[in-house]
DNA sequence: CGCGCGATTGAGTAATTTCAAATCTAGTGG
DNA sequence: CCACTAGATTTGAAATTACTCAATCGCGCG
């Protein structure tokens, strides 16, 4: 069951197939449709999503209502505000679907308790936030270090296939220009 | 002995005493002078280090030969090359000391050992990356929305003591703006 | 065919950078 | 104690870059 999942699992840890179902038996399948908002801001983040298929934004909108993409998530990728998550504060994300979405998700109840009870799954934690503390890093590394020129080439380069599927607006909300500013970087 | 070490263990994780006897005999102190360099770029990263005394920056030099600031630490805050220590890749960062220094360091075979041996060790471990991973991402957020001016306020409120202690150069470095910016952001 | 959304283009404005010079400050040696 | 120097900070002015706001273009879908 769930093979996406398992593969999650398999590539940085070791279980038997009785410590996999176990484990998997916490995620459950949903389902929205493209728009649907999963995660609005202000409210209590009781789940983590793993993307099973389909396409993501979290994003976040500023006192002068522009909105700036924290994470795109496709297939594979996992997304919550994991900030608000973590803490049980109230999330300051809103997480909405750009295409219809198929989500198994895992409730913070269910997830803290199989970190407490499975060393295996305290380290799978560990080594997925490491992963992502490093994706972080890189980006800071980008937004301090590249203009938007480059910037916008290393994310092409790195997920081409966000660019079939994300209108450039968001690309742009994502990488911190404005769309025109992306609209003009290719010809020059 | 080491009780900020401890401190730092107590506040996410318990251990009886044998247990953290048993972590900190892992750990060795270490000392620098100012302006030493702990790690050079291209170096394979063999340590984490928990800063006991003085202040260090971590830093990255462009092609251009500009240098961005990656991480400030001081008192009781952890310091690597993240991503070259846990891949065991060449380190793209300078950790230099920009005061007299006492450290604590802890090897990447130890630690790695200590996760595998003991659960609390790892969820120490992801707990740690997790809040890291935390600043990084309000730090991303930072860049995105706000301009030079409210990230040096938030900056300067979070940790008025960096102003006392580090050349304003170096947070220009830190925030992604010129020097000269930077002096002209607090008249206006 | 035409509506509507996304993408592009233009022109003027604002913010930041660059390069150069001036000023300030802390530490050193006389 | 003072003068001096090196490093840090500030200031000035021009050039660059990105932004805003408005208008136009292009294309898929009903």
């Amino acid at each position: 069951m769930y093979p996406a999942l398992k593969k999650q699992f398999e590539d940085l840890i070791q279980l038997t197939d009785t410590e996999f179902e176990y484990i998997s038996s916490h995620y459950q399948v949903k389902r929205f449709k493209k728009h649907a908002i999963i995660l609005h801001p202000g409210e209590i983040v009781n789940y983590e999503y793993f993307v099973l298929k389909g396409l993501i934004k979290t994003f976040m909108v500023d006192n002068e209502g522009k909105e700036h993409i924290w994470q795109f998530a496709m297939e594979d990728w996992w997304v919550s505000d994991y900030y608000a998550f973590q803490t049980r504060e109230l999330s300051s994300f809103t997480i909405q679907c750009l295409e219809d979405v198929e989500l198994l998700r895992i409730s913070y109840t269910d997830r803290d308790k199989l970190c407490r009870e499975m060393h295996s799954m305290e380290r799978f934690s560990r080594l997925k936030i490491t992963s992502g503390f490093f994706s972080q890093q890189k980006r800071i590394m980008a937004l301090l270090q590249n203009d938007a020129q480059s910037r916008y080439k290393q994310l092409l380069d790195q997920y081409p296939s966000l660019f079939q599927r994300v209108p450039k607006a968001l690309i742009a909300a994502y990488l911190g220009v404005t769309r025109e500013t992306l609209s003009r970087l290719r010809i020059e």
